[in-house]
RNA sequence: GGGUGGAUUCCCGAGUGGCCAAAGGGGACAGACUGUAAAUCUGUUGGCAUAGCCUUCGGAGGUUCGAAUCCUCCUCCACCCA
């Protein structure tokens, strides 16, 4: 059938695969006539995407490119993933409402080490061309860039959304914002892609690609968005800074308490997102049916089975019933050592306690908790904040809903 | 280069001599109700062992018994004209 060694499978497959989720396709024509291509001369599409190691974790969020690259991947076509070291330091614009503070290039060298073993988790590395874009910006010059620049006009960078609405409120742009879609879509002709993968806020600068390769005399790329997920609040984009993520070297635990938390209406969302189930499954457990509870653990354990083991996810979600429903505790609580010179007469302040926990930032903030009824210890309430406690080991303290520590005296 | 407006607490934003640790909203946190959902309700939201004191309204000085508020200089930002 292949002699060439490397077996595509139909067309058909491969686009049902490669479609799913996805958002924008510029353009589909021109992926199937790609995909046809490939499979007639037995030769694997080029697939790019380039991720900005500007925080040092990925979050589910910005793994949905990822996964979508690893389905490319898996059906037999070459990933390369852009570490965008020298892009990261001018700070990706899209979907910024504020002008990005650079980084550091250190800074940005350490995010990619743990980028990329993270990446690692979702792909096949070793099947993965890794390739860090300082390798051609930092040999250009000025003069080069001044070239590359003079390829786009300041009309069509105000096309975006974004910078009108920058613009319009009287928020700053730098100039460097507007060459970043620039750099990007030089990658793509560095790298000879075929394919563009990006969060549909990148799809500016997928399309600046296209045009960059087509002014180069190359084939365009195909752009292809996968969308944005909101995060945990069910507001915002999931984002390290807001807060609102789930990392992907979290614990299970962790994972499983996280999505408990999301809110029903994006139960949908994640499963398509975050899981690997199927349509089908994924309408059963929507089906009015199903209590809504039920889905959701059944999305956080197959959330936890893209990163962890099945018994994992299995534990996890036993512990939560166990310490949520059945209001035990659970069964890894943090120790804290305190310090015997933080007591007094053998007692120790209530408020000091928690802070000294990490519970609270300020004494004030901890003698608030304990106002508000959200402070207790071996499971009774504490209510006067000026209350000072004897210390004995072991003895457990519990701030708000989820934060336990047990204590232990370090003489 | 010339002109105008602006910078307030996590964010937006009110405040133009004392009643200001500073309205209102958002967010966040805690509690109630639940399913660690949504909606709703209540409370909290600078620090300090807290009826009191201390630090904060872009920065540095100054006026005043008293300054977020008035004056001088500086820094940064936006807009308009060229």
């Amino acid at each position: 059938m292949n002699p060439g060694g490397i077996m595509f499978k139909d067309v058909d497959e491969q686009l049902e695969v490669l479609l799913r989720g996805a958002v924008d396709i510029v353009t589909k024509e021109e992926l199937v006539k790609k995909i046809k291509r490939s499979q007639a001369e037995n030769k694997p599409l080029r697939v790019k995407l380039g991720l900005d190691p500007t925080a040092p974790d990925i979050h589910i969020g910005n793994a949905i490119p990822i996964h979508k690259l690893q389905a490319f991947q898996s059906l037999g076509h070459t990933a390369i993933l852009i570490i965008g070291d020298y892009t990261a330091t001018v700070g990706d614009p899209s979907g910024v409402n504020k002008t990005r503070p650079m980084i550091t290039y250190e800074k940005v060298l350490e995010n990619a080490r743990t980028y990329l073993s993270q990446a690692g988790k979702i792909l096949d590395l070793k099947k993965t061309e890794v390739i860090y874009n300082s390798e051609w910006f930092k040999k250009m010059a000025f003069h080069d860039v001044i070239q590359l620049a003079a390829k786009m006009t300041v009309a069509r960078m105000m096309e975006r959304d974004d910078f009108t609405k920058r613009y319009n409120a009287g928020i700053p742009i730098s100039v460097h914002e507007f060459i970043y879609p620039l750099m990007q879509g030089y990658d793509s002709i560095m790298v000879k892609s075929d394919i563009e993968l990006g969060g549909t806020d990148q799809l500016f600068s997928l399309l600046v690609g296209r045009d960059l390769q087509r002014d180069a005399g190359v084939e365009p790329q195909v752009a292809l968005t996968t969308p944005l997920l909101e995060g945990i609040d069910g507001n915002k984009k999931m984002s390290k800074s807001l807060g609102n993520y789930i990392g992907v070297t979290e614990s299970p635990r962790e994972m499983f308490g996280k999505a408990m938390s999301i809110p029903d209406n994006l139960m949908r969302k994640y499963f398509e997102l975050a899981t690997d189930l199927n349509a089908n499954e994924i309408n059963k457990l929507l089906d009015v049916q199903t209590h809504p509870r039920v889905a959701k653990a059944a999305l956080a354990k197959a959330m936890i089975l893209r990163y962890h083991c099945a018994e994992e996810a299995e534990a996890a979600a036993a512990e939560f019933d166990r310490v949520f429903k059945g209001h035990e505790l659970p069964d890894k609580i943090p120790d804290i050592e305190i310090s015997g010179s933080e007591l007094a007469d053998g007692k120790i302040w209530i408020a000091k306690l928690i802070v000294l926990c990490g519970f609270a930032a300020t004494n004030s903030e901890a003698r608030r908790l304990v106002q508000q009824g959200g402070v207790s210890m071996n499971n009774i309430s504490i209510n006067d904040p000026t209350l000072n406690i004897e210390l004995q080991p072991g003895i457990i303290l519990k701030v708000g809903k989820r934060r336990f520590a047990r204590i232990a005296l370090k003489i």
